[in-house]
DNA sequence: TTGTACGCGTTATCAG
DNA sequence: CTGATAACGCGTACAA
C-alpha cells in the first residue's frame, strides 16, 4: 500500500485524495479576519464576548470560506458530540418506529443527532452496541432492552441511560402507564362476557412482557376470570401465527397478545383457518401500531403513546446531560384501549 | 457559572462529574504495560506489526484497565468516523422503515453506525441536515431527496453521496426499476378492461412522483388507456383521503397512487363513502409497505425491494470510502406487481 | 476584549 | 520492532 500525500498526517483528510477542497478551519478564518483563532472560536460560541466589529469581521471571513465548525474536532476537548443513541431490539418492529420518530424529533429540536443501533433480539449484542454508542453519543436510549437490570445499571455509570418501557432502579425511564390500559381491556371483555382468557407472551428476556402478563393475570383474578399464559413467541406476525393454534386449544373465548404484530398473526391464522373474529375469539393487541387499524376487523388494542415516549426518553437524556432545563420526573404516559372491531361478545360458551 | 475542576480543559471529560471513573486511554495502557502509547496503537490496530510478547502485555493492560478506543478522537487524525447518514424526508413513511432496516443492517455488518436525519419534507431543512450530517459521517444516503440535482451534486463534491430512487448526473445510486412494475400494473389493469386511470401524484419536488407519473402515461398510452393525472398531494394516508373526491370525479375506473399510503387513504374514503373497492374502482400503490396486505380489501401494489435498497446505498457508500472492496454499479432492482385484492374488473363503463 | 499556549486521544512519520 | 513526536481542529485558562 503506498501513500504519496504530503500531509502531515498521512491517514488524515487530504489524503483521502476523493475529497473535494480542504474544509476550512478556525485558523483560515482567522487569518482572513486578522484575528487569533481563539477569538474566532469565541465569536462562534460566546457571541455577547466579543465587540462588534471583531465579530463581524469573523463572520464575514466565515461566509467568504464557507467555514463551518468541524463537530468531531469540536467534541474532543468538550467531550459532547451532540449525539443521542438509540438502541432497539428490532428495527423491524414498528413499535421501534413510533419511538424513533418522536425520539428523532426531540432530539433534532435541540439540535441534537440520533444515532441508531440494534441489537437482534441479543443480549451480547445489545452490550456490544450499548458500549459502542456509550462511546460516541452522549447519551443512550435503551428502548426495548434485553439486558439485566444490573448490566444497564452498569453502562449508567460512564454517561446518561434513560430506559424505555422498563424499571431498574436508579436508571431513569419513561414507562407508558399499562395497569389503566389493562384494567379497560380486562373489564372490556368481562362486559362482554368472557370467562377465560389467554395471553400470548413475547421474547422470554422480555421485561414487558412478563409485566403485562402480571398485571392481566391480577386483572383478571379480581374479575373472576381464568387467565391462561401461552408461553413465550417471538414478537412478530410469525410469531402470531404459530402461537394460534395453542390458543385454540387453550379454550379461552378471548386472547391478549403481547403487542400488536402478534395479535394480528394470530388474527391472520385464525381468520385463515375458519375461526371468526370476533364472534369465535376475540383479540386484542399492545401499541397501536402503524396499520393495525388496517386489519379486518380492526385491531382492538391498547395503545401506548410510543412517539411521546421516544420524545420523552430523550428529554430525559438531554436534561441529564444539562442540555436543557426541565426538572423533575417525568409521569407515566397514559395508555387507552382502544375498542375496534376485533373483540365481542362471547358466541360459545367455554367448554 | 463556576467550574471548580482542575483538568486543564475545563469543559473536558473530568469536569462533567456525573461520569463515572475516568476512561483509560492508550497512555495508562503503555504505562501498565511497560511500553509506548504508540505501540500500544499499533497493536491495537495493526496486529501483525507487533511482536508477540510486546502483544501479549499490551492485551492483558487493555483487559486490565477495561480499555476502549475513543471513536472521536480516533477520528480526529483519521478523517473517518465508521459512521454514515442517513437523510429522509419524513421518518413517518413507512416506506423508510424499509429502507432503514436494510440501511442499519447492511451498516452494522461493516461495523458502521448510522445516524439519521429528517428533513420534514422541506428542501431547506434537508440541505442543512445534509450539511450536518456530512460534517459528522463519512459519507450520506439521501433516501428521499428534495433537493435540486444540483444541490445533490455538490454536496457529493466533499464526500460520498448516494441517492435512493433518484437519478442524478455524477452521483451514484440506487435504483428500483419501476417500468417493469408499471407495465404490469397498465398490462393488468387493460385486461381487466379498464379505459380510463387515474395518477394520483406526491409531493410536487419528490423526483420519484414526477418520473412515474410519465412511465404511467407512457404505459397507458401504449395501451390506449387514458391517463389523468390529479395534482400533488401529501404522500400520506391523509393526502389519499383528500384526493379521493377529485379521482371520483374525474371519471377513471382505477387509480394508481403515488405510493401505498396514498392508495390506503384512497381505499378508506371511497369505502368510507359507500363506493365498493374494487367493483366500483380499482385502486394500486407503490412500495409494498408494512401493513399494505392487512387492509381489506388487501392492496394490489407495485413492489419495491426497499430493504435491499437501503443495503445496496450503504454498500455503494463503503465502496467510495473504501471500505469494501465490490465495484461496478448495482443494477436496478426488480420490482413487481403483487396483485392482491383492490383490483377487478371494471363493473361501471366509463361515462 | 484579545492573544498565547496547551491539551483532548489517537494515528502516522521518522529515527533508532 | 519500538519509541519519540507532530498534527488532526477546537476550546479555554491565563496573561496581556
Amino acid at each position: 500500500m503506498r501513500t504519496e500525500s504530503n500531509s502531515p498526517v498521512p491517514g488524515g483528510p487530504s489524503a483521502v485524495g476523493r475529497e473535494g477542497r480542504q474544509a476550512a478551519t478556525i485558523y483560515d478564518v482567522a487569518k482572513l479576519a486578522g484575528v487569533n483563532a481563539s477569538t474566532v472560536s469565541r465569536a462562534l460560541s460566546q457571541p455577547g464576548r466579543i465587540s462588534a466589529k471583531t465579530d463581524k469581521k469573523v463572520q464575514d471571513a466565515v461566509k467568504a470560506l464557507n467555514y463551518r465548525v468541524n463537530p468531531v474536532a469540536r467534541a474532543l476537548p468538550t467531550g459532547r458530540t451532540k449525539t443521542i443513541g438509540l438502541l432497539v431490539a428490532d428495527i423491524t418492529n414498528p413499535v421501534f418506529f413510533d419511538i424513533a420518530r418522536g425520539a428523532e424529533r426531540a432530539a433534532a429540536t435541540r439540535d441534537y443527532t440520533l444515532v441508531l443501533a440494534e441489537s437482534a433480539e441479543s443480549p451480547e449484542t445489545e452490550l456490544l452496541a450499548a458500549q459502542r454508542l456509550l462511546a460516541v453519543a452522549d447519551g443512550v436510549v435503551l428502548a426495548t432492552s434485553r439486558l439485566s437490570d444490573d448490566q444497564i445499571r452498569q453502562l449508567s455509570q460512564s454517561k446518561p441511560v434513560v430506559v424505555i418501557n422498563r424499571e431498574v432502579a436508579d436508571v431513569p425511564s419513561v414507562m407508558a402507564d399499562i395497569e389503566t390500559g389493562i384494567s379497560q381491556a380486562v373489564r372490556h371483555l368481562f362486559m362482554l362476557a368472557h370467562k377465560s382468557v389467554a395471553y400470548v407472551a413475547g421474547p422470554e428476556r422480555s421485561w414487558m412482557s412478563r409485566r403485562r402478563w402480571e398485571i392481566i393475570n391480577d386483572r383478571c383474578n379480581w374479575s373472576n376470570i381464568s387467565a391462561v399464559p401461552i408461553g413465550g413467541s417471538a414478537p412478530t406476525v410469525e410469531g402470531g401465527r404459530k402461537a394460534a393454534m395453542k390458543v385454540l386449544e387453550s379454550g379461552a373465548t378471548a386472547v391478549i397478545a403481547y403487542n400488536d404484530l402478534v395479535a394480528i398473526g394470530l388474527m391472520q391464522e385464525m381468520v385463515g383457518g375458519g375461526k371468526d373474529v370476533p364472534d369465535d375469539i376475540s383479540i386484542i393487541g399492545f401499541d397501536n401500531i402503524f396499520g393495525s387499524d388496517f386489519t379486518t376487523p380492526p385491531l382492538t388494542t391498547i395503545s401506548s403513546p410510543l412517539a411521546e415516549m421516544g420524545a420523552s426518553a430523550i428529554e430525559l437524556v438531554l436534561r441529564a446531560v444539562g442540555a436543557t432545563e426541565g426538572a423533575g420526573d417525568i409521569g407515566d404516559l397514559a395508555t387507552e384501549l382502544l375498542i375496534r372491531g376485533s373483540t365481542g361478545k362471547v358466541r360459545i360458551p367455554p367448554r
